[in-house]
DNA sequence: GTCGCTCTTCTACGAAGTGTAGAACACAAA
DNA sequence: TTTGTGTTCTACACTTCGTAGAAGAGCGAC
């Protein structure tokens, strides 16, 4: 799955903030205000449709092609992703317990406390909406 | 930090798994032998330097200067480089709880009793050898 | 001291990924 | 059918990575 560049982050990031799916017009209004400040230059919509393209060959995006302005979101939730790429990263390693006893050791107390509520509470469900 | 090419990781994973630091020629050999099996094919000994200059400038990789054939070495564990890994995409995250949640959803029973062991057990300590 | 060997640095190139967008095409409303 | 908006095709520049030759540097042998 690897990792992504600057304006896929952005675009992922515009989708994963937004409880509607998109427009690549929207997005792109989107990005400007996102990145707002000094530069307010603002993409090409081609563009936006290129990067979005990619997205969806690589599974991250979604489309929805039956209207007329196409509708863009994200495959899975943000939390999702996260988590997935996590496992990903953990799963590539030898020595899993010794990167999680690491992993923990670096983690905020708040963190700590956060995981520990977890582990006790029942950890049998999925699909909760973000 | 981002993610490592193949050949990038290949050398990686040869200079975690050795104990000694290794020059640049036992490298290309301990690769040699690692991608056995068919191919055979060794790798000219630039190439493998060309690659341990990218990851010591990326800070992966220290080198001694002050022996002949130079010494390289990881600068941190494979555990603490992929726990920094993990810890690097949860925090580009912006709900760091609700990616934990999913992180857990998705882990193994066993893992889980690993983490769960853990978080019990004095949380003070780092530096163990791998 | 300089010859030669080994190791390192410089330089380079091709492939892939990414940011960027124009040109051309498709489709619906007027 | 024309027109405007939205999408796809194509393209190019820049970066990263795998790959390695050519040239330079240091050290031991003679």
């Amino acid at each position: 799955m690897a990792q992504l560049g600057d304006l896929e982050r952005s675009i992922m990031d515009a989708l994963w903030a937004s409880d509607a799916p998109l427009t690549a017009t929207e997005l792109q209004d989107t990005l400007e205000a996102g990145s707002a400040g000094v530069s307010g230059k603002q993409l090409a919509v081609t563009t936006v449709l290129t990067v979005l393209s990619r997205l969806e060959h690589k599974g991250l995006v979604t489309r929805d092609r039956s209207v007329r302005p196409h509708l863009y979101r994200a495959s899975s939730s943000h939390a999702d992703h996260t988590a997935e790429l996590m496992h990903e990263i953990l799963g590539a390693s030898s020595d899993r317990s010794e990167v999680l006893a690491r992993f923990l050791g670096q983690v905020s107390p708040e963190e700590a406390a956060t995981l520990r509520g977890l582990l006790d509470s029942p950890p049998r469900d999925s699909g909760l909406s973000a």
